[in-house]
DNA sequence: TATCCTAGAGAACGCCCGTTCTCCGAAGCA
DNA sequence: TGCTTCGGAGAACGGGCGTTCTCTAGGATA
């Protein structure tokens, strides 16, 4: 099992890389140097670069997502707990915004394994997010969740563009927009 | 003034290809091709490929402020009409995300200059948005601005991933979110 | 016509990319 | 001990990058 071992510990250098400095400006020697593992078996681990992003944003979506259900999982107010737990992830010291917005914008227009794995992931946290709503008695569970779901990118991306300081900020006017958004009115179904 | 013909139709070819391809994907070489201008006199133009990134992010910042501000001027639901303008825009053959956040993601860690100027293309929008909350009655027009920027931002990234009928949708639906948050009772002062 | 200046075409430069290949030393086994 | 196999280090390859330089042809001026 000495392959995994290897395979981990490329995939965790090349995250932490392209995460924190983009996809494109990060060399597969630059991944060999900073995981300890020659090129031929980081070749052999991963057989592309794409198939090493691909990995990178798989396994990224397992981790995001698991930490998210984490901390909300049992809360009273789940929807709170969201925006909750945005806040601290803003404020980590090496927050970047979205890695899959941020993979897509970079390589969306080129790969389209890259492309899926974004589309899946949004799909998934789309899915978790409607769970939460209909578990809220929101009266239209599948808006809710996309207003949840556009909510969370736009904290995101407007708390990747900020310095630091405002990050909190923007993760406490979406969450109070997300709680507008709860207890709306239905929308006329007429328009 | 020949100078100046040149220089717009580089920023004009280069704006394209930065924007649907991603600008670390495209080469001088081809933004010379697209424009049809001699490599001397692009490098004359714009001195470093930074300062052409600049200049694209510069007059995107204009183009895209206007056509928003001329959409929604004279409305009599400026803030609905700022959502409408959006789902235009979603809808449009070229449209990839938010260009500003696109160049953050790809550049942001690696050149100052690009993020200070989407910095200065994001605080711009949010001074316009807290007018059009101000106008509209907002008991918290600050708080308000900054909701409707992170639904903006998040409903643009939100459409760039999903699949172009889903555009309409996800417009609509921050549309909603942003009435909802413009309604909402004002903020229990203590916390 | 002879001379200068301009400006375009594109070659050249040095560097980095993703990927493959070559070498060489160490470990396993007879 | 001799032979084989493995894997690591890193050179090599072909190509693209941003940027600069050279060459040349054409037009303006005298």
């Amino acid at each position: 099992m000495e392959v995994m071992e290897h395979a981990e510990r490329v995939l965790t250098a090349a995250a932490d890389l392209f995460y924190r400095r983009g996809v494109r400006a990060v060399g597969m020697d630059e991944v060999r140097a900073a995981s300890g593992v020659s090129l031929k078996r980081l070749y052999q681990c991963y057989p592309s670069k794409e198939a090493l992003v691909v990995a990178y944003l798989e396994r990224r979506d397992e981790r995001w997502m698991s930490s998210l259900t984490g901390y909300v999982a049992g809360r009273a107010d789940p929807i709170a707990a969201v925006f909750e737990w945005l806040e601290r992830w803003f404020g980590e010291d090496d927050f970047r915004g979205c890695g899959f917005v941020n993979a897509y914008g970079e390589l969306g227009a080129e790969s389209d394994a890259v492309r899926e794995v974004v589309r899946r992931h949004k799909e998934r946290l789309r899915a978790y997010l409607r769970g939460l709503a209909t578990e809220t008695g929101a009266a239209d569970p599948g808006l809710v969740a996309e207003q949840l779901l556009v909510l969370i990118d736009g904290a995101t991306a407007v708390a990747m563009v900020s310095p630091r300081e405002a990050a909190a900020t923007v993760a406490r006017a979406a969450g109070l927009a997300a709680a507008a958004a709860l207890t709306a009115p239905a929308a006329v179904p007429g328009r």
